[in-house]
Parts: structure tokens; sequence; C-alpha cells
RNA sequence: GGUCCCAUCGUCUAGCCCGGCCUAGGACACCAGGUUUUCAUCCUGGCGACAGGGGUUCAAAUCCCCUUGGGAUCACCA
């Protein structure tokens, strides 16, 4: 090992953090552990237009929850600072000068309306559309002059002819012929400086090793490396990764689904769950695991592993994998977890939870095999906080009894048979284990027992085991939940 | 349209770099059974792919070329 590895994650806080740039953050940090390097995060806030407090705060705060750690950033600072675009402005236009003093930039004072002609004329030519270099002859001491002069310009990077080879650790060597190679923007008229150009100079400066991003960047590589090469830099070794799409095959957007990080934190999919899904866009264990942990990852992870071909995000696959994780935890550690989401759908205040914990967790414990997310668990168990005589029946449940002539006989027997077994407690087994042979007795079918014996007490058709449901609503309500649903059904 | 990238089951992928162990493995989804008071979990089984065509080779999913298809990008946005 030669140079110690830095790589980075360079989010635009325009937005909430996206769950491919998550990813992307994702491999990065994986690699700087497995190498034992460093991770750094930059804010790329150069468009003041969109760029907000807010969105960064957010964007930070998505990439902890996700258990992903930076050796440096703007909040931990660092040797290689600001990590803040909108703080380097002073050393952007300070590179950018000397650029222009070395020949490598120019002044360029074509106006909006000129280049949009050009633009035409290329384009109904069929011709690339490409600035045509107008500028690029002016003598420096003329552009200087008008500059002087208080004339509006923005500074362009002069392509040199010839080509670039841009080293990819995923796809190979990637090629370019510099004709193909715009001389682009690097300073506007107002002074701000350009994506390409302070991507750059803020790499040299944090001395980034290697530039893991979106495929989507791969065409802009090129520019960058010309940039490094007119520094006498030498250039980061880059890494393309695939895009992750849409089920239309295209990049993936709002229109095919949750693209924020934070919708599936909402959602209540257990971050864990997350990463290893992420991990799944592109990269593989082996050829039989695809549930692993993160210290796995690390152990494992090799850029050149990445898969070239863009994934398509199956919101299905990941579902499962929530509730795959979602199943391992402790009935307490899941009841903590669906806490928030019990609170948030008002049924009830943390106050209550707290103040009967032992019983919600049984209450989670029950739901545990038939939720994935956190988030599905209200909904579930709402019967549970309604009032006794309030239960709201679904329509579909009230429906499957009307179907047994017999279910108001069958629900005041049974509470009848029900009522001194449970006068001390409830036994959920031994009820259970009862309930056949009472069916029996009383020469009753057992949907003709069970169906109406959820309505009463859910008011839903489907749902967990009618016995445990007994256990949590105790003795009162399940008597009266009773009572309740052969009066409503009666009359 | 130019440039660049990509191409294994419907989807995520293993295998490809270093041809033979591949009559291509796993997972999600789907279908069929089993367990069960419903649903879910769980268990068993099934369906299902090397885009097409050339070449190199004793041998190609693996190497080369072409075609086709898909995608990204072409801003004083990042």
């Amino acid at each position: 090992m030669t140079t110690p590895v830095r790589v980075r994650f360079a989010p635009s806080p325009t937005g909430k953090l996206h769950i491919g740039g998550a990813r992307t953050a994702l491999f990065n940090w994986a690699y700087a552990r497995r190498h034992g390097g460093q991770f750094l995060l930059r804010i790329e806030d150069t468009d003041p237009e969109r760029s907000t407090k807010e969105f960064e705060v957010a964007i930070l705060d998505g990439l902890r929850w996700l258990g992903i750690d930076w050796d440096e950033g703007p909040d931990v600072g660092g040797p290689c600072g600001p990590y803040r675009q909108s703080e380097k402005y002073p050393q952007y236009r300070a590179v950018a000068r000397q650029l222009v003093a070395s020949g490598h930039a120019y002044y360029c004072f074509c106006s909006e309306e000129r280049l949009e002609q050009v633009r035409e004329q290329q384009g109904a030519r069929k011709e690339r559309q490409v600035y045509d270099r107008h500028c690029a002859a002016l003598s420096s001491a003329d552009a200087a002059a008008r500059v002087a002069a208080g004339e509006s310009a923005v500074v362009r990077f002069r392509v040199p002819p010839g080509e670039t080879v841009c080293v990819d650790h995923i796809r190979g060597d990637v090629r370019f012929a510099h004709e193909e190679v715009d001389d682009w923007v690097m300073v506007r008229s107002d002074g701000s400086p350009t994506y390409n150009f302070c991507v750059v100079c803020d790499d040299v400066d944090m001395r980034i090793t290697h530039v893991f991003r979106g495929e989507e960047h791969l065409v802009n590589t090129p520019k960058q490396v010309l940039l490094y090469r007119a520094l006498a830099k030498t250039p980061p070794e880059f890494g393309h990764l695939p895009l992750m799409l849409g089920t239309d095959g295209k990049k993936l957007s709002k229109r095919t689904g949750d693209t924020a990080l934070q919708d599936y934190r909402d959602n209540g999919y257990p971050p864990a769950a997350v990463l290893n899904f992420l991990c799944l866009q592109g990269w593989a264990l082996d050829d039989r695991t695809a549930i692993f942990s993160i210290d796995q990852l690390v152990a494992n992870f090799d850029i050149a592993d990445v898969q070239k071909a863009g994934a398509v995000f199956d919101i299905d696959k990941f579902k499962w994998m929530a509730g795959e994780y979602l199943r391992k935890e402790t009935p307490q550690q899941l009841a903590e977890h669906c806490a928030p989401f019990v609170v948030a759908a008002k049924l009830a205040t943390p106050a209550d939870l707290a103040a009967r914990w032992a019983w919600f967790v049984e209450v989670v414990k029950t739901e545990q095999p038939r939720i994935s997310i956190y988030g599905e668990l209200p909904s579930r168990v709402a019967y549970l906080f309604q009032p006794d005589e309030a239960v709201a029946w679904e329509a579909e449940a009230l429906e499957a009894v009307r179907k047994h002539p017999g279910a108001v006989q069958t629900l005041r027997a049974y509470r009848a048979w029900l009522e001194p077994r449970i006068a001390n407690g409830v036994d959920a087994a031994a009820l259970r284990g009862a309930a056949k042979g009472w069916a029996q007795e009383q020469g009753i079918k057992l949907p003709a027992f069970f169906q109406p014996l959820r309505l009463a007490l859910c008011g839903v058709v489907h749902g967990a085991d009618l016995f445990d449901v007994i256990a949590l609503l105790g003795p009162r309500a399940v008597l009266a939940r009773l009572e309740h649903a052969a009066q409503r059904l009666a009359g």
C-alpha cells in the first residue's frame, strides 16, 4: 500500500438524500474501511438557488441513521477544509486566475444569445452542439482589458487536442477523444465556480485518491482529468457505479416510487435492512448469501466486483429483506422501534405505552411474523386501542359473519362458557386447546365459530391468533366486546 | 443525432478477468403442496436466463468482431 486511500461522498444539498446517493456513500465508505483509508464528506453547495441548510442537515442525519460515519466533513472538520464549497470561493478564484495566466483557461465574452444561436445553427446542421471557441483566440491582453473594463465574462477551460484515458476500476479504462470535449465553463459570469471546476479543486485539496460515483458522471470525467493535468496534479482513479433504475428501466425517479432515503425511514424500514439491500444493488457477497452484515461487507468489498449494468430497484425484495431484519429483533427491540409509529398514528401517547410497556411488547410479539416494516404495525393493532363498544368493523369481516345464521347465539354461548374461565386471568394456550372441543360439543363448524369471534374482538377478517388476542385484550374487554358484538349483530 | 456505457431467469445476482468443474447456482416475485382458527411466518416442490449472428478453440455464458436492444450525457445544474 503506497498512499493511503482517501475517498469522499459529495452530495449537493438541493434535495433529500437520494437512495442512489446513499448507495454511493456506502460503497465509498466500505472501500475506505476495507483499505484502512479515510472517508470524507463534502457539501457541494455551489448552486445558491437550490441549496439549503435544511437539506444539508437532513443528508448528514440520513447517513448517520444508516450507520455511515466520516473521518472529515463539514461538521467534524479536518485538515483539508473547508468541507463546504460555498466557503471556498476565494480559493477557486485563485486557481481560475492561475489557469488563465498559464493559458489553460480563457475569458469568454459570448452572450447567452450568441451561444444559443450557435447551438441552433449546429443543431440545424446536425453537428455536435459545443462551444465554437469564438473567444479562445482572443489575446490575453485584450481579454484582460475587457475584464478590467467591467465587461461580463465567464472563464472557460481550453481543451487541448489529443485524447484522454480515464482509469475506471469498474469499467476498465475509458477513452475520450478531445474533439468531443467541450471548452466548458469553469467560472460563471457572476464569479461563482461550476461543479466540474470545484470538484477537481476540492479533490486535489483533500488529496482524494479514488472517486466512486454514479455512472451519470462518466462523461464528465475527461473534463476533470484534463483539469488535473493543467494543474500538474495526478488524477484520482475512478469507479462509475451502475445506475439504480426504476421499473421502467430509466434512472430512478419519483415517477416510479420513493427515491429519498427519508421515505424509507419514515415508512419504518430497519436501517440495517436498507444498508443490506443497497449493497445488493450492484454488489454481491457470494453466490448464495443475500442477508449479510455491514462487517461482512467491509471485510469483502472490492470496487472491481461491482456490477457494470444498471440495477432495477425492486421494492418487493426490499420489503422482504426488511421483514427478515425485523423478525430477527427481540420483541423488546421491535417494540421500541414500533412505538414511534404507534404514537404517530395517534393510537396511544408515549406515556400510555410506557405505562403498559410489557403489554405493548406482547402486542408486538404477536404481530412480528406478520409485518415487514415498523410502519405496518399501527393499522394492524388499531383494534386493541379502540373502545370496546366502538370497534371498527371491516365490511369484509361482517359479510363473512352474515353467512353464519347462528353467529349471535354462538357469541353469547361462548361468552357464557368463557366468563368463568377467564375470571382469574387468561391462559391463551388452555383456551386454544379447549376451543375446538367446545365448538364440536356445540355442533358448530370452526369457521362459524372463529369468524364471528374475530369480528367481535378485532373487527377484521385477518389477524393474530385469536387466543393471543384474548390474552392481549384481557377478560373485561373480551366479555364486553362479545356482548356488544352480539347486540350489534342481533339489532 | 454525436459521444460514452451496458447486455445471465420477470427482478437482484453468482459464474466472465485466469475458456473445460455450468445439462448455468442462490434470492425476491410467481405457481403448487404441507403446517394452521384466518392472515402471516415456517417447510417442501415447481416455473424460469447466457439478446442474435459470426469468428478463435479439441472446448465459449466466459476471448474477439458485427448486429440488435437498453441506458447515460450533451447548461453560466450538480
